[in-house]
DNA sequence: GTCCTTGCAAATCATTTGCAGGCAC
DNA sequence: GTGCCTGCAAATGATTTGCAAGGAC
């Protein structure tokens, strides 16, 4: 495990596995959808245990919510931070690449309101190319 | 009521009063903070119907829905389109004013991924200074 | 052995749905 | 009178909490 900020905390299967999963995937995962993945791999934890773990992963910085506006969150790992756009219609969900530094311009907002900056989040929403042929 | 768009539907009291509350606020609202300011004016309508209405203003374009992430939604009119940026302790939105032009944008980043852009959503997360002193 | 982690059931909260009755036009 | 609007109760889904048992170090 070479991850040093697990360290003073123990290392269960569920909790490995839980970065490995939320680092492989393009797409930010929903919860049950973080269970299938974790049932693939043989373990069956408690979605009780996932929430917390993601919880807990969250507030070591190791992953990251998203919300869609689909009135539940998603999970990436925090190294995958990027912007999407998504289907209104059918729900599909593409990634976005933007080349401008939106960090930079998150601090400069966050000054002028007198905040500390700590994130943001950004999403697009649209309609795709099978929906708008329909 | 200077609102065509309402032509060819009711006009309830209900209505009425979501269309004026929501272009007044400058924070977007929770279905919770709209049956309150409802029941300041002597409106009180099921909470059902509240989720109905604000559909309903939805789909004819008066009314938006923004996400906080916190795993509800929150409304406001849809001149008032604006971005915000959220305490994450203490939850405190305060507007934030972008000079740059996100829709033309917006429409840059649908096109290039294929997709007829309908809106997007994006919103900055920080320490309020009365956080950060704490 | 100690403290972290887990499971299970129940509670909470936002939102949706079905159905029957009521009101605007 | 017809079709939209409303309320109420119940269902659904995501997330949280309490508590007792299990497991890692």
């Amino acid at each position: 495990m070479e991850n040093l900020k697990l360290k003073g905390h123990k290392n269960t299967q569920v909790r490995t596995a839980l970065v490995e999963i939320l680092s492989d995937t393009s797409t930010p995962l929903a919860i049950t959808d973080i269970i299938l993945k974790l049932k693939s791999r043989k373990l069956n934890p408690n979605k009780t245990t996932v929430y917390r773990e993601i919880e807990f992963l969250n507030k070591l910085g190791l992953v990251s919510g998203v919300d869609f506006g689909e009135g539940k969150k998603r999970y990436e790992g925090s190294g995958k931070h990027h912007h999407h756009i998504i289907c209104v219609n059918c729900k599909t969900i593409k990634d976005v690449h933007i080349d401008k530094d939106l960090d930079l311009f998150n601090a400069k907002i966050a000054k002028q309101a007198g905040f500390k900056p700590v994130g943001h989040s950004l999403e697009f929403f649209g309609l795709c190319y099978n929906c708008q042929v329909k």
